[in-house]
DNA sequence: CTTAGGG
DNA sequence: CCCTAAG
């Protein structure tokens, strides 16, 4: 794939990654992010100053301190991978994170699954277990060699709110959802609430420093999140568009809103919206929805690395995923257990009346759940009891991996 | 720090 | 999701 000479690679820290990784899926979503870029309701006053900076320093690292946008050129890995590291991509992969952002609030609270058009899901599911078979192979040493991959350049996309939502997206009209996405970013930037007003900008704005502040309350883990597997700082201090930032926030949220809205979990200084609100037991108000995706995405990770090795399986399949810590990741399969064996074991009424209230899980999921539980046992219902057709488990390509 | 398990 | 205990 050859990339033109208006988009340069930003081969900072991607001299690993190949032009071969970027396989067709990549491109698409590529286009699609340049489509978007070049939208005119954006401004590319920042982009402009990346590309020109991308040009000169290109793989000059000491001359980097001259950039006065403060951009943390370590966080490079989370959207490099197999999205090739262009300037272009990484601030896409920033607005499609806030653009998310914006999505999942607004699904938990209104109901709208935007970001997984169900209809079109068998469809797309399909080929998205082909591309991550395709990814097995690259786990498995497979054609591009990256068998030990160092956790940062393998980065397949399939991370949290950019990369995997947008993942399998190719063969989706998720035209229209993007377009969606920049309607309700665009409304929110203009006016301080959103159209409806059901959810006014402050509102998420609130949410996310409230996540903030509750994930920031198990400093283990938030130490532990802004470290990559070889200790190299992950944060993503990166704040070009501050100006554009502003316009959508009260200023008294500013300061926190800036360094959480891409991080959600890493503000140094949250000491603006704490002790009052945090007294209540509102632990659990913000979850976000696992899509399909994810939860591809997880079982993949749990098929390569086993069950019980969250933090592998965080590292390398939700990498850029700022939420979804190992043991939300955990959470998730325990749940995911629990839902195969219940679909399992029910006649087709109840299931029916549960699948007509909740979104449904597609019974592919819940095929490789339980192909997955069978193989490695969980020691969650204390006995195997997940005794799956074992003739079944044998036509998969997936080799066995035993937990120590 | 990681993981398991319970709430 | 959150919290805690145990390795």
């Amino acid at each position: 794939m050859d990339r033109t000479p208006g988009f340069p690679a930003a081969g900072f820290k991607c001299d690993s990654v190949d032009d071969n990784v970027c396989h067709s899926n990549e491109y698409n979503k590529m286009s699609d992010m340049k489509r978007f870029l070049m939208e005119p309701t954006h401004d590319n006053t920042a982009v402009d100053s990346f590309l020109g900076l991308g040009m000169e320093t290109m793989g000059l690292s000491s001359t980097m301190d001259e950039f006065s946008h403060g951009f943390d050129f370590s966080f490079l890995p989370d959207y490099g991978g197999l999205y090739s590291c262009t300037t272009q991509d990484v601030e896409a992969g920033l607005k499609f994170e806030i653009l998310d952002g914006f999505l999942d609030e607004v699904e938990e609270v209104e109901g709208i699954y935007a970001s997984h058009d169900l209809s079109s899901t068998s469809n797309h599911i399909l080929l998205e277990t082909q591309d991550k078979k395709k990814v097995s192979e690259l786990l498995d040493g497979g054609p591009y060699g990256l068998m030990n991959f160092p956790s940062e350049s393998y980065s397949p996309g399939i991370s949290g709110s950019t990369g995997l939502s947008e993942w399998s997206k190719e063969t989706v009209p998720h035209a229209e959802h993007q377009n969606v996405s920049s309607e309700k970013l665009k409304d929110s930037l203009d006016s301080n609430e959103s159209e409806d007003d059901k959810k006014p900008l402050s509102t998420f704005i609130g949410s996310w420093v409230k996540r903030g502040r509750n994930r920031k309350k198990n400093l283990p883990n938030t130490a532990y999140r802004r470290l990559d597997s070889s200790g190299q700082r992950m944060s993503y201090d990166f704040r070009p568009r501050k100006d554009a930032m502003k316009k959508c926030m009260h200023t008294s949220t500013e300061n926190t809103f800036r360094d959480d809205h891409l991080t959600s979990s890493e503000s140094e200084d949250d000491i603006s919206v704490t002790k009052t609100s945090r007294t209540r037991s509102d632990r659990r108000k913000h979850q976000r929805m696992w899509t399909v995706d994810e939860v591809m995405t997880l079982v993949d990770g749990i098929s390569h690395f086993g069950v019980g090795k969250w933090t592998d399986i965080k590292n390398n399949f939700f990498h850029s995923a700022t939420h979804r810590t190992p043991v939300d990741i955990r959470d998730k399969w325990r749940n995911l257990l629990k839902a195969s064996y219940n679909d399992k074991h029910n006649d087709g009424e109840a299931e029916e009346r549960r699948k007509s209230l909740a979104r449904p899980m597609p019974k592919d999921i819940l095929h490789r759940v339980r192909e997955l539980a069978s193989r490695h046992p969980y020691p969650f219902s204390k006995s195997s009891c997940f005794v799956y057709d074992s003739s079944r488990s044998q036509s998969t390509s997936k080799k066995k991996k035993k937990r120590s």
